[in-house]
DNA sequence: CCTTGATTCAAACGAACGTTTGAATTAATT
DNA sequence: AATTAATTCAAACGTTCGTTTGAATCAAGG
């Protein structure tokens, strides 16, 4: 699922910086926080990563890339298994959401903690991030965009954009932010089985899309 | 809308503090650029708030308590309309949502920036903003899931958790990171009108809400 | 007018930060 | 085995941070 080319120290700085970052935040982590937890020297991320902007880049892409690829990839099969016709409504949010609650299931170590990064990095308007969002967000909504609006053409162009962006609001939130649900729960629910959440998320999803204007 | 008991030094600082901490974060934002714009002296914020972290807290909290008493009061006057019968789901959700969309309306300035610091707040993990959340979050959400059990009787308690939470995400994001909606429609969608902006989210909430399961 | 308390101010404090340096060490190549 | 390149390391650099200090200024009250 991720590229592993890297090893060694700079692969114990990436995992330490995910674990960290999640915790604390993008400024509250220091590098010699990060190269305390990967039991590496100060200056090795200076060194394999120039500086700590650029680590943190690194960091985020080594996660969204595959997961982007997956998401599009995911919409590409349905898009063939369905022929000329359009994609269903609930199998285009599932390819939207599926690569990423994959991440919480057991077996992808990190993955959990990858989910908090999301939420700092539409947060936290540190300029260096914005051409990350950008790409990684933006442009790949473009394709489900599409996809949406052949699957409920009854949809304005306009109404389409709004209800995709609402969609992604609940999945966000949902995934990033799951503490708030246990704790208004008061712990009844949680964000464990990923494929029920996952049902949940595009069952609300699906009726918000398809509700008439 | 807000208690103006505080004027002169104190308040300027508390105006720099949310636009400043809305634009760059809250460790990115030093009080030396605070007391700069706000043109005070850097000793003026330890004087009046004793440290950071309480200028953050009173700074958040002199915006989200008037939001919240709003909230409550709204759905309790909407609970009062309602005789003894349960609040229509649409009149629930407005009392979730709309004392919030009000802070973008002309007229309140400064708003827009509040609903950016909602995003930081959630998403930056800074151990003295959880209570904070924990009581203006949580605990207020509790009320309104009482509500929406009465408004759906057919959801179970733990389905009514999940699906307040995801319509509070569709509310959250579409607010809190309406740049994203203006960047992947690439400008043809807007959040200008307050009252425009709040039905699509109600219709697109109380259509996942009502979902079948 | 003088005094008392509240506020402002310039200056400095120690701590923590990202980054750089140059030598020491390890790994790879010939 | 000798040489070269890649990596690690301890130490230090300059900067910026939140906070403290003590004197200066202001606003009333007696």
């Amino acid at each position: 699922m991720i590229q592993d080319d890297i090893q060694g120290t700079k692969l114990a700085i990436l995992k330490a910086t995910e674990r960290l970052v999640a915790a604390k935040g993008f400024e509250a982590t220091s590098l010699r926080a990060i190269t305390a937890a990967a039991k590496v020297n100060l200056a090795a991320v200076n060194y394999h990563f120039a500086t700590k902007d650029a680590l943190i880049l690194a960091m985020l892409n080594r996660r969204l890339r595959p997961i982007n690829e997956a998401r599009l990839a995911l919409l590409d099969r349905f898009e063939k298994e369905a022929g000329g016709r359009p994609v269903a409504l609930e199998k285009i949010l599932e390819a939207l959401f599926r690569p990423v609650l994959e991440m919480i299931k057991p077996g992808s170590a990190n993955g959990r903690h990858f989910l908090r990064l999301l939420a700092l990095c539409l947060a936290e308007p540190s300029a260096y991030l914005k051409p990350l969002i950008e790409k990684e967000f933006s442009e790949k909504t473009r394709r489900f965009h599409r996809a949406l609006r052949a699957a409920l053409p009854n949809l304005s162009d306009a109404e389409a954009h709004w209800r995709l962006h609402f969609a992604h609001g609940v999945f966000f939130h949902a995934v990033a932010h799951s503490e708030l649900l246990v704790s208004t729960s008061r712990g009844r629910c949680r964000l464990t089985d990923a494929d029920a959440a996952l049902r949940r998320v595009i069952n609300f999803c699906a009726a918000g899309l398809r509700a008439a204007a």
